[in-house]
DNA sequence: TTCCATATTTATAATCATTACAATTATATA
DNA sequence: TATATAATTGTAATGATTATAAATATGGAA
């Protein structure tokens, strides 16, 4: 059930976008599922809702999303791409167990300065890998 | 040419990996090209000299090199692995525009924490992106 | 040295995520 | 309502990587 269509909405407007029933859903869906979810995972989650969406479409729909600036994509772990609805610079952990990423919320030096060692910065990317503080306390090795 | 041959193969057999033909001509490669090139390009550049190379060779080296700790893969692009012969933890640039891959001598204040927010870390990734300073010296805007 | 077991390398096919493309469908406006 | 445009879809193509099985090389044992 969508609670917020109307801001979601007006979110898709204020960026140019048309607000189309696949993209409404797929924004929807974003801003509920702070997971960090992958395309496939998009699309399985929302094929009972919308049963003629096509990969295709969650595909365009994201690379739409990335280009107006509504989501980052994340490459973490080398085989899918995860997207990231929170486009305010800030780091992840992810967890080589439970497979999770994990929002964080600590400061780097370099987020405000716009250059490193001459070259100007645009973009900030930074992750930990390890094991997170669930599987810790599930008592993984 | 190679010149430390010796080095190569001790480096390899320290690791307990077998210093093959194959092993050591991608090692060797590793060590004199450290722009953080991928298994094309590796492959690219050694089939002159390894007229037999295989793609699947140099795939296999790779990862056998990764989980030996001889080199670490950078996901970056999205697209392609590169890989690191620098294992010590450190930060990259990647310019926008003319696709290198740069190594920064910066400090990260977590690099010897160990922990984050109660999550246990084992690796560490961090990475800008923008336009590096040869580019901004060329005038790109 | 020769034989044999094992490890390495290779070629080919398969897989997986993603993109390209063209046809279909929906939408908006005249 | 007709029509142009945009969005969506299904299918095929692509590109990086892995799986698999055959071929080759390697290192002892006899």
């Amino acid at each position: 059930m969508i609670i917020n269509m109307e801001s979601i909405k007006n979110t898709l407007q204020e960026k140019g976008i048309k607000p189309t029933y696949v993209r409404l859903n797929i924004l929807d869906y974003l801003e509920r599922n702070r997971f960090h979810p992958t395309a496939e995972a998009i699309f399985k989650s929302l094929e009972k809702k919308v049963p003629t969406l096509s990969r295709t479409s969650v595909y365009n729909t994201l690379n739409i999303f990335k280009e107006k600036g509504l989501l980052n994509p994340l490459f973490i772990t080398g085989s899918e791409v995860h997207f990231d609805r929170n486009t305010a610079p800030h780091h992840h952990f992810f967890c080589k167990k439970c497979k999770k990423i994990i929002d964080l919320d600590i400061k780097c030096a370099y987020f405000k300065e716009g250059e490193v060692e001459g070259h100007k910065i645009t973009e900030l990317h930074g992750y930990f890998k390890g094991i997170c503080k669930d599987c810790l306390k599930k008592g993984s090795k």
